[in-house]
DNA sequence: AGCACGCCGACT
DNA sequence: GTCGGCGTGCTC
């Protein structure tokens, strides 16, 4: 007698043991996708192991199978179990995370795995080997890439490279292509030939991938590379369930695959640098070519108070600095971090914002369209005449943002031309004197800006986020990549390392006090982090059910495995009608803090209340 | 995740 | 008595 050990895409830890039937014994193997029945509805399963043994008593028995070749290989098998593991969901969950939308539905697909019989290259000399490639210069590494890629395929191995959005994507295709003449798999989710493209992966027909997060689960056979581009890149992080990394997702898939990983970035982040600090990986420094910009840091403490709260904008300096590159024909970045033009609408009467009716976030006033908008959920309303709360004619706008500065600017040089850039659009560059961004310029870079003024950095670095400066000191670096001139920073807070690093061009000056702090705190990297993430529509039922498991949790941790920090509402603890919750956890080892939420959250569950963990939070 | 089972309140 | 509310537990 034969059984399959399958599992489900379901919130439920297996596998389930069914019965093999005579007649799919030579058809389904460790990989194969099944029908079968689990508990009375027809569900898809993935056989993850095949035993002539079984513990369970009153078996079922597989209804059939779906394609003639096993959709997943050995390899993706282990790399699903680990992650499953690690960022605590079912196997079937990460399976599906692994595979193209398409795949996780029961219809057959069909392809040949002509090489599958193919010479696979021995593995035995292969080591697993990790680089840093700090690249300041910012288009340098793509030589270094290339150069590993060819000798990888010279090898007979696959390559994947990881690109942090669909942008980067089509455009590392093209600059791969300009130096490998070898065919390119393009994988990204929600691609109308995704399927197709996998198939051409997972058929050997192609030995280079390039993608986004999910491609780091591109169905090579053998992958000898794995390029991590701009890895400290927030977009790594999927936000649905399973919460995984896809920069720590390759540490493990190269230690199955005995797979060489290169980490590429112009700021790398603390956990990858701090690897590199102690030597556990290697670390190439590529220098800047470009010529180091002056850095001006403006205080605007000073200038805050004098005049009418909310009016300084540009600083005098600024404006001057503006003004001499203006006279000299040169072209003028200014950036911030905030879209719209109020950022702040309230009542002069009863002093109430305007929040939005399903998130506990303020407004923004967009002045082209009129119109007030959630940027958490995108909630529109006309602004209202009157306040919704006590009826009064008064309504304020206060805060700048893009549109505000936009007005402001046009005030100050009437005859320039000034124009928004906006993350969709792009602007033609040759007419403009002065561009007005948000961080979306970095991605779709403009180089060579003869200033750049940075209207306010202090939002950013006041975030109430132990990640503020790091990410703060990663938008900067990429400003300063976007000029060899000048860049002028207003800021309230003069003194900061992260600016004071900028300013005296150490970078490593930078990342020591940044690591010092963390080590102090016991922070990532030096500790895990770990969210037990609660939302539900009843606002006190979340509440006390949160507290509840964390008083739990404080009683279950005995041989204090874990920590078990706070117990908070989240920010913003309202979000489209949901109300969150979260329950934050400290740990040196994920696997253990996943073992322990795996034996106790099993205990609660309730209709109305979704319970979800995010491991290694961003 | 679903879905059945089961234990209490207000209805023909 | 019984219909149905949702809290609890199980899925090979």
């Amino acid at each position: 007698m034969l059984y399959a050990k399958v599992v489900v895409g379901l919130p439920i830890d297996g596998p389930f043991d069914y019965i093999v039937p005579a007649d799919l014994q030579e058809k389904i193997k460790v990989g194969s996708r099944v029908k079968i029945d689990f508990h009375n509805q027809k569900r898809l399963g993935y056989v993850v192991g095949l035993s002539s043994k079984t513990k369970i008593r009153k078996l079922k028995s597989i209804i059939s199978v779906i394609d003639d070749v096993p959709i997943l290989d050995r390899n993706i098998l282990l790399l699903t179990k680990e992650l499953a593991s690690y960022y605590c969901c079912s196997w079937g969950e990460a399976i599906e995370t692994a595979l193209p939308e398409q795949l996780r539905r029961p219809k057959p697909i069909s392809f040949k795995l002509w090489s599958y019989e193919r010479e696979v290259h021995s593995r035995e000399t292969d080591k697993t080997e990790f680089i840093l490639l700090h690249d300041l210069d910012g288009l340098r590494r793509w030589d270094i890439y290339a150069q590993h890629i060819k000798t990888t395929l010279e090898d007979n191995r696959s390559v994947i490279v990881l690109l942090p959005d669909t942008y980067s994507v089509l455009r590392a295709q093209e600059l791969i292509k300009m130096r490998l003449d070898s065919p390119i798999a393009i994988l990204y989710r929600q691609r109308r030939k995704e399927l197709e493209e996998w198939i051409r992966v997972r058929c050997g027909d192609v030995s280079i991938a390039i993608g986004t997060r999910s491609a780091i689960f591109a169905p090579f056979r053998d992958v000898g590379l794995i390029i991590i581009d701009e890895e400290q890149s927030q977009s790594y992080k999927q936000d649905q369930l399973p919460h995984y990394n896809a920069r720590d997702v390759a540490w493990m898939r190269a230690n199955i695959d005995r797979t060489k990983v290169i980490f590429g970035s112009a700021c790398p982040s603390l956990e990858t640098f701090y690897l590199a600090k102690q030597s556990k990986i290697k670390y190439i420094l590529i220098p800047r070519k470009l010529s180091y910009p002056q850095v001006r840091i403006i205080d605007m403490k000073s200038l805050i108070g004098f005049k009418r709260q909310n009016s300084v904008v540009i600083s005098k300096y600024l404006e001057g600095s503006i003004a001499q590159t203006l006279n000299s024909k040169g072209r003028i970045l200014l950036f911030i971090n905030r879209r719209g033009f109020a950022t702040f609408v309230f009542c002069q009467h009863c002093k109430t914002p305007l929040k939005c009716p399903r998130c506990s976030v303020n407004l923004i006033y967009h002045f082209k369209q009129r119109i007030l908008n959630c940027h958490y959920c995108g909630f529109k309303i006309q602004p209202p005449q009157i306040c919704p709360q006590c009826n009064s004619g008064y309504i304020k706008y206060s805060g700048a943002g893009t549109e505000k500065t936009e007005s402001e600017l046009s005030r100050l040089f009437p005859q320039s031309c000034i124009a928004r850039f906006e993350q969709n659009g792009s602007i033609d560059i040759k007419s403009i004197d002065i561009i007005i961004a948000t961080q979306s310029i970095i991605r779709h870079p403009v180089y060579n800006f003869d200033l750049i003024g940075v209207i306010s950095i202090d939002n950013s670095l006041n975030r109430i986020d132990f990640r503020a400066a790091e990410k703060t000191f990663d938008l900067l670096m990429g400003l300063l990549r976007l000029s060899d001139k000048k860049i002028v920073i207003q800021t309230t807070m003069p003194q900061h390392y992260c600016l004071q690093a900028l300013a005296t061009q150490d970078i490593n000056k930078f990342y020591d006090e940044e690591l010092n702090q963390r080590a102090q705190l016991d922070f990532p990297p030096y500790r895990h982090f770990c969210l037990v993430k609660l939302r539900g529509k009843n606002e006190i039922r979340v509440r006390q059910t949160s507290q509840k498991i964390f008083n739990k949790f404080k009683r279950y941790n005995r041989d204090k495995t874990v920590e078990i920090i706070s117990c908070n509402p989240m920010q913003p603890y309202r979000l489209r009608g949901n109300f969150y919750w979260q329950i934050l956890i400290k740990t040196a080892s994920p696997l253990r803090a996943t073992k322990f939420l795996k034996k106790h959250l099993k205990k609660f569950s309730y209709s109305d209340i979704i319970i979800t963990v995010d491991m290694d939070p961003l």
